[in-house]
DNA sequence: CTAGGATCCTGTCAGC
DNA sequence: TGCTGACAGGATCCTA
């Protein structure tokens, strides 16, 4: 899914066209895809949207919120007089909304829309209260984002988890917010840290330089729009892509190392697709 | 408490 | 062509 910068993409365009809209009518395609009740949202103005994590917080005018997980495959696009739409890279983008896997759709009062598109059905939008968000089991438990967290925390939150490989570590939210499947892979590529690598084995400095590159590949790829679809209205059809610019090894398998020069490796680690460098990581 | 694996769901692709 | 299994930018639930 989308990761935590592919979030933040998204928070900034919704911010941009969404905002101050009122929701006229939602359309709800996918019984799984929507959770809560719509009337509480119908007719409400957008107020704000926060991010929290992978999660999107959408606040409306009678406080209450809509809460938006993309998990893998969602995407939202907003459809106006210009488009906008970020999210999982897969197809979409240049069909007829709503397209083949759009499992929500809004229509706002001056008659454009936001849809929420999720091949996989793993994402969600949920209609919260304010008490329902305050306790909510995934917002509690979440951790800081890696720009909110010490390097001492960080060390600490490690040393509870000396038995587990780091990318395993990373991954779980619960220890470190935002981290997916592509930044995982590329900021241990930063801190030339082999990914399966026991905790156990790193050293204070190791640990270090992974969240500075954590911060770092996270950071670029907030700047340059998120990994995915930033350039999508390209007239020849391709989409823009961090990964294309700024990835090192994330689904690079068998193509050079611009570090070093071995050939990137692709294997399996904590039970997802994992990249690295045989020559520069360790 | 931690660690590891199965699971939710749909689609695509490689290999018979 | 048709089938089969592996895999996919996530997180939870269950078990040990």
């Amino acid at each position: 899914m989308p990761e935590l910068p592919e979030v933040e993409t998204i928070r900034r365009g919704l911010d941009k066209f969404i905002i101050n809209k009122k929701i006229a009518d939602v359309s709800i395609l996918c019984e799984k895809s929507f959770r809560g009740n719509k009337d509480f949202i119908l007719g409400q103005k957008i107020v704000k949207i926060d991010r929290r994590g992978k999660a999107l917080l959408i606040k409306l005018e009678n406080n209450f919120w809509m809460m938006i997980h993309l998990r893998m495959t969602g995407q939202l696009i907003f459809v106006g007089k210009e488009k906008f739409a970020a999210g999982h890279p897969d197809g979409g983008f240049t069909e007829e909304m709503p397209g083949r896997h759009t499992r929500v759709y809004f229509e706002f009062d001056d008659g454009t829309h936001l849809y929420f598109n999720d091949l996989r059905k793993f994402g969600f939008i949920s209609v919260m209260d304010e008490l329902s968000l305050a306790t909510d089991p995934f917002l509690t438990k979440l951790a800081p984002e890696p720009w909110d967290m010490s390097k001492d925390a960080f060390w600490e939150m490690l040393q509870r988890h000396q038995n587990s490989p780091i990318k395993a570590v990373i991954l779980d939210q619960h220890n470190i917010a935002g981290v997916g499947n592509i930044y995982a892979d590329e900021g241990c590529f930063y801190a030339k840290i082999l990914p399966w690598r026991k905790v156990s084995t790193l050293s204070h400095e190791d640990a270090d330089l992974l969240l500075e590159g954590l911060c770092s590949v996270m950071q670029a790829s907030i700047d340059s729009g998120g990994s995915t679809m930033k350039d999508y209205v390209r007239a020849d059809g391709t989409k823009g892509s961090y990964l294309e610019k700024f990835a090192q090894v994330f689904r690079r398998e068998g193509l050079e190392c611009a570090r070093c020069g071995s050939e990137i490796q692709k294997t399996r680690t904590a039970g997802r697709g994992t990249h690295y460098c045989p020559g520069c990581q360790e």
